[in-house]
DNA sequence: TAAAAGTCTTAAACTAGTTCATTTTTTTTC
DNA sequence: GAAAAAAAATGAACTAGTTTAAGACTTTTA
């Protein structure tokens, strides 16, 4: 079969962990909603009650609290290929604390969350894939949370920068401080120290 | 059916999430071993592979791993009704960077590599289960990780003696510094000036 | 039940990171 | 392509949390 672009990556992601008949790919296909934002627009804010979990299948969006200071909260940044949304709120059905605002132009694929109840029922098997998604991302969280308390800011930083080399050239030093949990003026003077070795 | 103390204890556990039908149950305790943990001996130790996922039936324990500081940082405490391990060693094969001691005389029944892989056919509803239980434990990681960083040491000690009052009396200062991620010096000065209000 | 080991407290000197204020550089917008 | 807006750099004064060290209190163990 040939599908279109945004498809090709879903069911490759899919694919990870789960085996699909051309059937159930087509079902599963049928049951995604085509969502775009413009740059600088918000696919969530808090309040709002999350209707979709999200799949990137184009651009960049930064997730984020605003603290009781006032201050943002980014807890991650998401570019093709990743999930996103809020758990919690599309979940429960609260009111959710996030901000998901585009950095750039963006292109999603949105599960609904009738449409997440009807896959399990439908394709059994979704059971297993996202038994695995929350697995791992469990793990990549346990890691991270783990991780972040015991290193400095700018051990935090490099290692930002190993890892995810392809999100830090798309986003702003304010933003990636906002991430790291230091203010900018800081993040400034880390950038500056370590280019400078 | 009359159930042992720690089998009502698990059942009720997992009735939280898909109701079993007495064979279920029966094939379900079938699969699980009883471990015992003296006060101050290790359940794992970074290094080994992990051979279980632990459900806590009596006592309690701390997770942690050792910085490169040499410092421990305390990622949970588990009681009674927790499930406890390392997913990732759990999953992977690859040895733990998990240190896990009891600090109380402990009992726990584990599920092994195995037996996990076995329950999924034998009993599928199980893959609903851990998908739960997944979601559950990615949500309060995403607000402790979220949280943790906006608050201050003194705001985070406050928050985790309302949110787990059965736990906080049952560890020392030093281990809760671990958690909170500061020095028990400062810990000490925080509990001094919270208490003197 | 005495001694050893571990935990808690207090205090002074120190450091990573913040805050605030100003200037320079880059990006956006009309 | 000029003006406006936002982001980045720099520096000085400040604060939350660390380090080191020493004494008091508790728990464990022989």
């Amino acid at each position: 079969m040939n599908y279109k672009n945004s498809h090709t990556l879903i069911l490759n992601n899919i694919a990870r962990f789960i085996d699909l008949t051309e059937l159930e790919k087509k079902k599963y296909l049928s049951l995604l909603t085509e969502i775009k934002v413009k740059k600088k627009a918000f696919l969530m804010k808090a309040g709002d009650v999350t209707k979709y979990e999200y799949f990137i299948t184009k651009g960049c969006l930064k997730v984020y609290t605003i603290g009781e200071d006032g201050a943002p909260h980014i807890s991650m940044f998401a570019i093709e290929d990743y999930w996103t949304g809020d758990m919690v709120s599309f979940m429960t059905k609260e009111p959710t604390h996030y901000f998901i605002k585009a950095t750039e132009d963006s292109e999603l694929l949105g599960v609904s969350r009738a449409n997440y109840d009807l896959l399990f029922h439908e394709i059994p098997k979704f059971e297993r894939f996202y038994r695995m998604l929350y697995q791992r991302s469990l793990v990549s969280y346990i890691k991270r949370s783990n991780h972040g308390l015991s290193l400095t800011a700018e051990e935090r930083y490099i290692e930002f920068k190993m890892k995810y080399p392809k999100v830090i050239n798309r986003i702003t030093q304010k933003d990636l401080a906002g991430y790291i949990g230091i203010t900018p003026e800081f993040m400034s003077k880390i950038i500056t120290k370590v280019n400078r070795r």
